[in-house]
DNA sequence: CCGTATCCTCTCTGATACTG
DNA sequence: CAGTATCAGAGAGGATACGG
């Protein structure tokens, strides 16, 4: 009933729920943004473009809405004229922490084998 | 113009780290061979073509290739014709096991919120 | 057995211009 | 302000054939 794969790591981790994983931050912008959602808890599309330099419109919304499908981030729109837009992290984006903990331990710690 | 970027996640994780790490294990096929190098420990080139349905000799050398520069993977050749050729995770690689968890139990527990 | 060498396609990324 | 539309380049991924 599960996925395709019965792959399985070590001890009891399915490959296709850690792949499912990667993808969701995989990419050249979405962990920048997600971070910063992490520290700012509510930001608008224009200090996120602020707040990341070299990125463009485009690909600041089209990683957004990946997100977004992905339930990592929830989009607030105000309706006001000009536009009012909010971004901030669902409760289930929040729940990406342990992992990107996990992933900074091993990076760092294999740069200072200290 | 990527920053050195002092990008922050919740407590102390830098988006650096976090972004290599993720780079690591990035790509179609990665994560499916170092999972069978967790269960297996010592696998020919000819035995993950096997385990690995799809993946060409292209995809697969390139991989290992790439995992081999990352550190994650060791490449053990026998000097004998016909070539015998093992690959195994290194230390480094072995360690990789807390984060792959992490992000499972991040992508598994989103699809059974009971 | 363990790879290389080509060639081709498709996705990702980005620059630029425009709009409700 | 918060997006869309278009076009183009680079690279990842893959099919197939060949080589030590």
């Amino acid at each position: 009933m599960m996925g395709t794969a019965e792959e399985v790591c070590a001890s009891s981790c399915t490959v296709d729920y850690v792949q499912a994983g990667l993808r969701v931050l995989e990419g050249r912008w979405k962990l920048v943004i997600v971070s910063h959602l992490f520290r700012n808890s509510l930001l608008r599309f224009s200090e996120l473009e602020r707040l990341i330099p070299g990125i463009t419109q485009k690909m600041l919304i089209q990683q957004l809405r990946a997100l977004e499908a992905d339930g990592v981030v929830e989009r607030i729109a105000h309706p006001v004229v000009p536009p009012h837009v909010e971004y901030r992290l669902t409760p289930d984006g929040l729940g990406l922490e342990g992992a990107l903990i996990a992933l900074d331990d091993w990076a760092r710690t294999r740069h200072q084998p200290a």
